[in-house]
DNA sequence: GCAAACTGTACGAACGTTAATACAAAAGTT
DNA sequence: AACTTTTGTATTAACGTTCGTACAGTTTGC
C-alpha cells in the first residue's frame, strides 16, 4: 500500500479540531460552521487526504462494492455485459470486483466465498451451469443479494437474462418459415445442462407440426469459431446433410460461414446460418450474418438495478423475481428465403 | 450486506476459547494443540464463518486487491488482456478491482482515486493517453506501485506492454517487402497523442528508403469494424488509392475487409490487408487475415509479476522499468506477395 | 525441590473510520 | 438574572481483525 496516506488524525493535528470535526467537515455537516469547514478542506487537500474505504466499510458494514463472476470473456457479448455493468455500477458508487470461473464450478465457488469474505455487498453471476445452484440458493436464502444473468425459472434465484428459449425459437421458427427442414443445431451448452436454446429449437418445430432429426444436433465442444468450424466440418461428413444452421453464439456462425467459404458451400443459397448475440462482427461478416440480438446493456441495466434493490431491502429481501428480455431477431444475409433461391 | 456474518467471536463464545485463540486456530498457529484447532475449525464451520477481509485489511494495513483500469472492451484483445490478469492476480492471492475509462481521462482519474481510496495495493492501467501520465507518475513518485499496460519510453513508470512500434515496423516492411510502395494507415491513435504504430510505419518507409504519402494516413475515429469500413470508404474514394492497408488493430481490418467485398476489390489480389493483435475472428475471415500477434497471456503474466513484486517492496520502489515484449507477424492469405499476383 | 524454560491461552491496544453522546460557551427567553 | 435553547466541538465506544505481551500451569534441569 506505499507510503503512509494521511488519516483523519493527521488532518486534525494539522488544523487543531478533533478528529470528529474533520471528519463531519469532510462529510459536509449542517453541524460545522462555513468557515471551520474551509479550513479543514484546504488542510485535507493539503495533505492529499483521501478517506480510508476500508475503514469505512469496517463500521458502515457496507462495501459499496459487488462481486461480478463470468463464465469467460471468450464470448464478445459477456464482454459487453461485463462493460456495461462496471458503468452502471460505477454510476451507482459501487465499486466492482471481478472475476471468472472459466466455466468450472470449483472456481465459481472459491470465487463466491472470496468474495463473501470481501463483504461485497452483492453479486452478480453468470453461473457455469443452470441447474447446479445449490451454493447460490444457499446464499441467496441467508438473505444475501444476488443476481443471476441466465434465466432460472424456479431457482429460488433473482435472475435477468435474456429469453434465450424465446430467442432459439424466433431463430428457427425464421428458418422453418422460409421452407427449411433440415436444420442443424451447434450448441454446446445442453452438454453442460444448460438447455434453454434448444427448447427453443424443439418448440419451433412442434409448432409447426415438424418432426426433429436428432442426427443435426451436435455439441461442438466449445464456443469459438474454431469450434464452430469443425463442428460444421463434421455435419457435412454425414449422410444427412442439414440445409440450415441455427448456432448457439456468432462466433460459432462464424466458424461455419468460414467453413462453407473454404468447402464451396455458398451462403445463403445452399445453406442458411443463423447465429446468437450479434456481435459486431456478425454484420461485418463476408455474407452478413442473421442472428438473435442480445440487448446487453438492457440486461445489464436491468440487473444492476435489481442487486441494488436487493442490497436496499438489507437482510430481508422480497420474493426472488426473474426477469426475462425478449430478444430481437435480426435478419441479414445469411438466412434470405428458401423460395428466393435462384 | 444481509444478515449478520459470524465473526471470531461467535466462535469463541461458541468454543469457550478466547477470541485470540480462535483467529490463532484458524490461521494454524503452532502455538496452538491440535485437538484444540479441530475443535475451533469444527465450530467455525458449523457457524459457516468466513474471516472478515475488511477488517483483515484494515489492521494488516493490506487489501490484496489491484485495480485495473481499462480504456474500454471494445477490442476483443484487451478483453484477453482482462481475463488473463483477473487469472494470473487470483492464482497469485489477489482480487480485481475492475473499472473502464471509457477513454476519457476524467474517469481515468476518478477511478484512480477511487481505487487509492479503497486502498488496492496495486494498479495496472492502460491509459487513455499515453502522454498525459501526470496524475500517474504522481502516485508512483509517492511510491504506488502501479504497471502501465502500454510502452512509455521514459515516463517514469513502470510498464509492461506489447512493442507496438515493432509490430507496426513488422507489418509494413512485410508489405512494403512484397511490392507496395502505396500503404494506407488506419489508426485512430495518433489524434489521441498515441505515435507508436505509426512511428513503427515511418521508421519502415525510412528503412526501405521509401517516401510516406500523408494523404494515405487517415483517422478511422474509432477502432470498431464500423470505423474501418468508412475509413477504407474514404481511402478509395480519393484520387491516390493505395494498394495495401495497414490497420491498427483486426476489427478496423475486418471493416476495410468487408468494403472491399462489397465494392468488389479482391483481397489479397487488388488490395493487401494487414491488422494487429491477432484476434480470433482474423484467422476466421472471409480472407484470413495476415496481422501481428499480441500475446496477451504474456504481457499480462509480465504486468501481475511486475506490480506484485513492487508491492513487495512497501513504500521503496525500485527504479521503473519498462518491460516490451516483441510481437510476431502472423502471415496469412490477406497479404500474400504482390509478385505472386495472376 | 526450586528456579528456569516451555506450553497454552488470554488480555489490551491498535488499524481509520462513524455515531451516540457529552459538554462548554454563546444566544435567546421570560 | 436565572433558565432554556442553540451552536460548535470533543469524548468515547464501536466495527472485526491481528499482534505484542502477560500470565497461569506444566515440564525440565540439576
Amino acid at each position: 500500500m506505499a507510503k503512509p496516506l494521511a488519516r483523519l488524525k493527521d488532518v486534525a493535528e494539522k488544523t487543531g479540531f478533533s478528529i470528529n470535526t474533520v471528519s463531519l467537515a469532510l462529510r459536509d455537516s449542517p453541524r460545522i460552521p462555513p468557515e471551520t469547514k474551509t479550513i479543514i478542506r484546504a488542510a485535507a487537500s493539503e495533505l492529499n487526504y483521501l478517506p480510508n474505504y476500508v475503514a469505512k466499510s469496517l463500521v458502515n458494514q457496507e462495501t459499496k462494492s459487488i462481486g461480478l463472476i463470468l463464465t469467460d470473456l471468450e464470448n464478445p457479448i459477456l464482454t459487453h455485459v461485463a462493460q456495461s455493468i462496471e458503468s452502471h455500477l460505477a454510476k451507482a458508487g459501487y465499486t466492482t470486483l471481478f472475476a471468472t470461473s472459466n466455466n468450472t464450478l470449483e472456481v465459481e465457488t472459491r470465487m463466491i466465498e472470496t468474495f463473501r469474505s470481501r463483504r461485497a455487498d452483492g453479486m452478480l453471476i453468470f453461473p457455469t451451469n443452470h441447474n447446479r445452484l445449490d451454493h447460490i440458493r444457499a446464499l441467496r436464502q441467508r438473505n444475501y443479494p444476488i443476481v443471476l444473468l441466465v434465466g432460472s425459472g424456479d431457482s429460488g434465484i433473482d435472475a435477468v437474462s435474456m429469453n434465450e428459449q424465446m430467442g432459439a425459437y424466433k431463430a428457427v421458427s425464421h428458418l422453418i418459415g422460409n421452407g427449411h427442414r433440415a436444420i442443424a443445431l451447434i450448441d454446446p451448452a445442453p452438454a453442460l445442462g444448460n438447455v434453454e436454446k434448444r427448447e427453443g429449437y424443439l418448440q419451433a418445430h412442434a409448432d409447426a407440426g415438424l418432426a426433429v432429426l436428432p442426427e443435426l444436433f451436435i455439441d461442438p465442444k466449445g464456443h469459438s469459431a474454431e469450434a464452430g468450424y469443425w463442428a460444421m466440418a463434421s455435419l457435412m461428413s454425414r449422410a444427412d446433410k442439414p440445409t440450415a444452421v441455427f448456432a448457439a453464439n456468432d462466433s460459432l456462425a462464424l466458424g461455419v460461414l468460414r467453413f462453407c467459404a473454404q468447402a464451396g458451400i455458398r451462403v445463403p443459397t445452399d445453406m442458411a446460418i443463423v447465429g446468437f448475440d450479434n456481435i459486431e462482427f456478425a454484420e461485418y461478416a463476408v455474407t452478413p450474418l442473421t442472428t438473435v440480438d442480445y440487448n446487453a446493456s438492457r440486461v445489464s441495466q436491468l440487473a444492476v438495478d435489481r442487486v441494488i434493490e436487493l442490497i436496499r431491502h438489507r437482510g430481508d429481501l422480497p420474493p426472488p423475481r426473474n426477469t426475462q428480455v425478449t430478444p430481437d431477431l435480426v435478419v441479414r444475409e445469411s438466412s434470405t428465403c428458401l423460395r428466393d433461391r435462384g
